[in-house]
DNA sequence: CTTTGGTTCAAACGTTCGTTTTATACTAGG
DNA sequence: CCTAGTATAAAACGAACGTTTGAACCAAAG
């Protein structure tokens, strides 16, 4: 009897043509034959592997996200040892969480863009087992970086925190999913002013330039009640802004 | 012959079913045996009335994008005639484009969070013809409030504004998704910090209040460029906010 | 060599899918 | 009344689905 040797070819063929189909199509839009056709294996080969079409989804994230929320958890245990319990900077948690992620598009060993689409398409997939799999896969990085943002915004309604978590995941999700009603407008992806065609790595690091300033905007911008408040006291003021809106 | 008297019972109540279970189960995950079970009408009526599946999903889209997007057309517009000519605040844009949509979920008559959800899920939606008809459906309203975009920040590149635009659907669309992993760990939906469940439209309201401090922050956050040179200028140094980071 | 257990393969299973067909009722116009 | 034209109904269609079966293959252990 061999030790539990694997044939990792098939495999790991299986998982490399599924990560790419599921993204091109969907969970529900992609079958089995789809898959194994494409891969050049046998049909019955993905319920040997991995016992279902199900199996194969979860396996297929696991193998990506493991690893990725795995170093997101080391990236931020080495700032918080750094930071001497002081507490960390909103920007420093958003780049170890979003900047970990998004280097994946530049990286083909854990997926690269495939993966980052596939990621972004899925997560707001209503099947119940897919956002079960999700819960129980995220559950430990979100809480970490959740208790990292309630430390670095001392004086911010963890509520509104929360909040906010969910609006930058979704800006994030939606970003990397790539099937945005501008860039089917515009036709080419977002790409440049020029409008060239970008290879997937340049694609995912204008992705994050773009990205993460958005997402500092957004986490630090002025709380409603704020905003309430600014305006009763000067209702036609403006914000003064790095950005193009004048002072005042 | 009655001129073109379609039974408009059978015809809503498809629609009205059809935007339930595809939100809740997905355009592929949805059979229209599901449907029109739920529906209680025959299994036949969805072709006789929309010829196929696909054309029942764009005709449960159509049906409230058409208003949607007109009513989008018709504020900015107002807006403008009673700007004369100055450009709009950007503030005033996104209220236009993302108040109008979120409005729809304290209204039942437009679809309510059904509908808002339903929309979340299926912009992410790889299927070919999905995504065409999006396109064609947002085509003239994100075209002019691009526009509106430009005019109101003249000092921040086109391509840039693109992105954040881009970045600002994606934090919207997921937001009202709803399927987000913080709301699957935390059991409820997001509710308030007390963890109670709340009706659709007090969630839709809250939502609002929440996201659109957060676009207008992102949508106004330091040019990637300017971060870099202040950046060159005081490396260290934190940026003002109405938000809790301390000033040093 | 024989045996054993992990792996691949072709074929078939039963179910469900979207769609079509055929027949039947209902509703006006002539 | 009769007749189109519209709408609903039940049943069946072939295709595609995820999964299972049972035999074949193959390397290493006994």
């Amino acid at each position: 009897m061999s030790e539990n040797k694997l044939n990792p070819d098939t495999r790991e063929r299986i998982l490399d043509f599924a990560e790419r189909e599921f993204m091109a199509y969907g969970y529900e839009g992609t079958s089995m034959r789809m898959i194994t056709s494409a891969a050049g294996v046998n049909l019955a080969a993905v319920n040997y592997h991995f016992g279902s079409k199900e199996g194969l989804l979860r396996e297929v994230f696991r193998r990506r996200l493991g690893w990725l929320n795995g170093e997101r958890l080391r990236v931020l245990t080495t700032l918080e040892e750094q930071a001497k319990g002081t507490p960390l900077k909103p920007s420093q948690v958003l780049e170890a969480f979003f900047g970990t992620l998004l280097r994946i598009g530049e990286d083909d060993a854990h997926g690269g863009m495939t993966f980052l689409r596939l990621l972004g398409r899925t997560l707001t997939d209503p099947a119940e087992f897919i956002r079960t799999f999700f819960a129980s896969e995220y559950a430990e990085v979100i809480e970490r970086y959740k208790l990292a943002l309630f430390r670095a915004l001392p004086d911010v309604p963890r509520a509104e925190i929360v909040w906010r978590l969910h609006f930058m995941l979704g800006a994030m999700s939606y970003a990397i999913a790539g099937t945005d009603v501008l860039q089917v407008i515009t036709g080419l992806g977002i790409g440049d002013a020029a409008g060239e065609a970008l290879d997937a790595k340049s694609e995912a690091k204008k992705l994050a330039e773009r990205l993460m300033p958005f997402l500092l905007g957004g986490l630090r911008a002025p709380l409603p009640s704020a905003m309430a408040a600014a305006k009763r006291a000067a209702p036609t003021r403006r914000r003064a802004s790095d950005l193009a809106e004048k002072k005042r």
